[in-house]
DNA sequence: TGATAATATATCAAATCTGACATATCATAT
DNA sequence: ATATGATATGTCAGATTTGATATATTATCA
């Protein structure tokens, strides 16, 4: 793994290590990982083409813009479920979620 | 909401019976029912075709048979996380899994 | 029939995720 | 410089999700 991206990994609270750093990372952690990023950026790339700040976006799904910049980060706080239901909130289709997922890599490089 | 469909979502714990059966389901909330129904249908097919019990499976992701079950049905106690990374515990990637969700309704027909 | 395996449902303590809040960092004005 | 607005980070009590366990239901045998 390079540097550059483990330190963001361990920024975000991923456990970079214990097994993890020493072992690598298995596909399948790579992969959520992957997925979570992913799904974290269309977040942040529809809420802004949509011209809202993070505090607008919270108070549209009841959080707190806190909240909304951990997801937007890929945070290791935030679930899949958060993610998900902030694009739907923000009129993003399960088509256009499922076509950013399909996107995202599954193996690292 | 046809009553079918509705018993099917008070069987497994969603809150039909508050705002939800007077106004109907948000968009957003049919969205996300029919995101998490369409994810658990999938994992039961991959399971099923590689030849596994809910018990193994279970053991496969340091889990339940009890939970895999749950998260089969749909249930409101299983978060898309768990359905997810067990999809990706069983070998589907990223790109299947967003194929699968491309595929989930977004509107209530 | 009834024995056995697979799946479904209910409950609960422990683990994880949550919004709220405080505060820090960053960008962009004047 | 410094004020302002937007975003990021740390913490925490309360809410939700978790695996475990018990038990119920269903399917498939002999």
């Amino acid at each position: 793994m390079k540097a550059a991206k483990r330190k963001k990994l361990e920024a975000h609270g991923w456990k970079v290590g214990s097994a993890v750093d020493l072992l690598g990372l298995s596909d399948e952690e790579a992969a959520y990982i992957e997925l979570k990023l992913t799904l974290a950026r269309r977040l942040k790339e529809v809420r802004i083409h949509q011209g809202l700040t993070q505090k607008e976006l919270a108070k549209l799904i009841d959080s707190s813009q806190s909240r909304v910049a951990k997801m937007e980060v890929g945070d290791h706080s935030v679930s899949l479920d958060l993610l998900i239901k902030s694009l739907l909130a923000l009129g993003v289709s399960n088509k256009d979620i499922g076509k950013t997922i399909t996107r995202a890599k599954s193996k690292a490089a």
